[in-house]
DNA sequence: CGGTGATGATAATTCGGATTATCAACATCG
DNA sequence: CGATGTTGATAATCCGAATTATCATCACCG
């Protein structure tokens, strides 16, 4: 009751009557240079290591340099909690299958400090180094630290586009989701959108402008854009109201579901008066009974991907992982819903 | 590029002028048996180290014996996927936003080999000892384990009863809100109950029956119960159907929900014909638009509570843990619901 | 019988940081 | 001036496992 005195391999090799080398060499049934052991004594160590509850000490095999086995997630704010869990709840789950499948445990960071509402990934007594390599989830990425893992030579992959040069990510082709949208818009008659959007700065925001501005071009559609950042959202719908464009297009299904209220106080019903289409996931979600126009997003592969890159970053050695390709985009899918309709000919 | 050289204290050590042992001190400002650094040299050492991207390595200092600031999180079975996240989703978020008020990271221990259907937390690379204590969830805990737990006088805390001696646990008390259910039941003219369980055997079941028993005895109920091990959920809706018992109590709200499918195939409606209510969490759940009659478990509070204890059981010393109070149940509450009706004089 | 390999296994070292045992240098006291 | 502190800091160890350097032993060959 009072000493539980941990099992090493020392005291397996003191039963075993053996060396501690001789321990971690059949443990790990490796071979080193001129080392042989044969058969009779790897059966007595084994058995030496039945008898007791030996387990080996993951801190001493990490700091000898060995793999771990821990894959790191790191989000940039809290991952579980109701609301957040909308967002992380398929991409955790894709981790987590995919974790399971390599064999894997997952270290999240939740005691990373909280500095200006975003967590930070380096601080004093990060627990980065104890994991062979990490995930990176979350729209507030910091530059600096990406960097900075690449610097170091870190194993790790974001999951979503990036900028900086070097970082390993999986994302999502918005550039090419967003312009279906449109060709679908156009398909239907439509010649003049709005986008309504939040006005970040992140990657995946500026896919979705730069998918939007490229099919303007191509298809000859004109188009609006509006941001939330410079004006709240019932002004938003009061241009919209007034203007003259036949389709409205939010960045994601919060704002499509405010934007439709406020819209409807102004009299415009969709998709009778307005068309709507979201750049965004709208699995789950409709609008009065209809089905969403928007996109379907395979969050699970996403993030199952990312962590399949992050394997083979950390087993390739140098020059095998040189040959990887860094940077993934997977194709997403349009859900043809059924608030983005034909325009009426009636204008 | 080639070389990501990482820094250590002895790097620091030289670019300071000071030995390693110095590092080490000012780093965890602490003052041994006859050691004194002035503040010039700690002032030299901070300066070394703000000019490197220093940050100690998590193994080397729990292999020396330090706190990692690491908790475990076992569970039974995945924990993150859809369905799962019913259950573990408000016991996670509980434990995020504790783990982030401690400062402490979580380990999920995904790569538990999945034996029988259930995972075990033991295994020849498990990295339990990773970390400073761990929390144990799902229904399916496996006995030998805890009591190996126990015996090895590894910090963890289970979350729900058990009966194993020794087990810190943090539990919810089945036992008092299945009483009250009864009388609420008793109160609106009910006197024979029937309660469809799984037949499982687990502390948390076994309270529920064990709160039907106390209570029947004491309110001079009669009880059915009736398993859906012996039977299946049709056979057990045809029994309801055919007697007399005028309150249908299940274990959980999915039972629920398909026993009165099966009952209105029988013509009994909820609650005109038969009343119900149910020995688990209703929240968000209804019945053709009437609440459930019901519990409200507080299962983030559940899970904080059961990190704050594993904080203690960690960082107390042995005499100081004698005195901890190892078990706590918290209580629940009911949510009285529609489904739980008045008792029909006509009979 | 001395030399040369093959065998089998161990002692010694490493990883990075925490802690203990020791020591040098200088001050103070009687 | 020598004994005794006091300050400041270092060398040496330890934690547990992985790996390298070395060493006995015995067999076989010429």
């Amino acid at each position: 009751m009072e000493k539980p005195p941990k099992v090493t391999q020392r005291e397996i090799a003191r039963i075993a009557g053996v060396s501690q080398a001789t321990v971690s060499m059949v443990l790990n049934d490796r071979e080193y240079s001129n080392v042989r052991i044969p058969e009779a004594t790897r059966e007595r160590v084994r058995r030496a290591i039945e008898q007791t509850t030996y387990v080996p000490d993951p801190a001493a095999r990490r700091l000898a340099g060995l793999d771990n086995k821990i894959l790191g997630v790191f989000t940039y704010e809290a991952a579980l909690s109701r609301e957040s869990l909308d967002f992380y709840g398929p991409l955790l789950h894709g981790i987590e299958q995919e974790a399971e499948r390599l064999g894997c445990d997952l270290l999240f960071f939740t005691s990373s400090p909280v500095e200006d509402g975003t967590r930070k990934l380096f601080h004093k007594q990060t627990r980065l180094r104890l994991t062979d390599g990490c995930i990176l989830l979350g729209q507030q990425m910091d530059s600096a630290e990406l960097t900075r893992l690449v610097e170091e030579g870190f194993p790790f992959v974001a999951v979503g586009r990036r900028d900086e040069p070097g970082v390993p990510y999986v994302g999502i082709d918005y550039v090419t989701l967003t312009g279906d949208i449109v060709e679908q818009a156009v398909a239907l008659g439509h010649r003049r959108i709005t986008y309504a959007h939040y006005g970040r700065s992140t990657p995946a925001a500026a896919d979705r402008v730069a998918g939007l501005a490229l099919a303007a071009e191509t298809m000859l559609v004109e188009t609006t854009l509006l941001s939330t950042a410079d004006s709240d959202l019932s002004e938003v719908a009061a241009v919209i109201a007034n203007g003259t464009d036949t389709v409205v297009i939010t960045e994601d299904v919060f704002m499509a579901e405010a934007l439709a209220v406020e819209l409807a106080e102004h009299g415009k019903a969709i998709p009778e008066d307005l068309s709507l289409a979201v750049l965004g996931d709208v699995e789950g979600h409709s609008l009065g009974g209809r089905g969403m126009t928007g996109f379907q997003l395979p969050r699970e592969q996403l993030a199952a991907e990312a962590l399949a890159l992050l394997q083979q970053l950390i087993v390739r050695n140098d020059k095998a992982r040189a040959k990887l390709e860094l940077r993934t985009m997977i194709e997403g899918s349009i859900v043809a819903g059924a608030t983005l309709a034909q325009l009426k000919e009636s204008r």
